[in-house]
DNA sequence: AAAACTGTTCTATCGGAGTAGAATACAAAA
DNA sequence: TTTTGTATTCTACTCCGATAGAACAGTTTT
């Protein structure tokens, strides 16, 4: 059956972030780890103290987060609210790195880190 | 200004190399891998094949490898050798990761990869 | 030597990410 | 209700990676 009205746009699991969008995305989820409710302004003062974006370019790709369903935009007040997480996001990326750094091999890269000594004795440990 | 002239560009270790370089690099380090001597002609053949390219393309990215050090050429025949190994572009390209989407700590990437599954049970052992 | 072919370089177009000024809508103050 | 100020959108520009056509050079063939 298909569904004559549109419901909210779905979440995509494959999400490109762009070092942009991941600017805001990194705030917002900072902020709503502390539970505080961020608006579009707030976004916008955030990013001209910390990055130096005119506010209007804070808007432009928050706009496009909205549009791609990475934040939700709730009235009044332009609320935002994550509709990824962080760590779908990180998986996302290390499996692009993955996939064209190390021919899909997961066990590539970690052998590739042990090479590197990146990891603490601590990780290593586990 | 810079220095009257410039001597061989020595190698950088934080090499950013773009998409359509690294697809040149993949095929050159497979070729000397296999000790086999490749020519830009070679390349272009082989880029052509595989991904389509015009050869102008082909060399168009190629001089862009070699002006930033990732890959010698000999004459003649505009043979390649490379002069970043699979293994720093790699590491480069992990650190990258590791510092954009973990903090910089490798251990939270092996967390996020253990967290994922995406480990063999072989490679979790060790 | 001229012609024909192929390897190589020069120059240019296109699209998209990043950025922001101008314009507009909306709320608050007068 | 007009004015003023601020939140939000519209439009546009710039830079750069990706791509390749046209021009050029070097060799081989006639």
């Amino acid at each position: 059956m298909k569904q004559p009205l549109e419901p909210k746009p779905e979440l995509k699991t494959e999400l490109k972030l762009y070092d942009s969008e991941l600017k805001i995305m990194e705030y917002l989820w900072q902020c709503e780890a502390a539970s505080q409710q961020v608006s579009a302004k707030d976004i916008a003062a955030e990013m001209a103290r910390t990055v130096g974006w005119s506010k209007t370019t804070t808007y432009t790709v928050l706009k496009k987060c909205v549009e791609k369903g990475a934040v939700a935009r709730q009235e009044p007040g332009f609320v935002c609210t994550s509709r990824v997480t962080m760590e779908q996001v990180q998986e996302y990326e290390t499996r692009e790195l993955i996939n064209k750094m190390y021919h899909g091999s997961a066990d590539l890269l970690v052998a590739s880190l042990i090479g590197q000594q990146k990891l603490s004795d601590d990780e290593i440990a586990r």
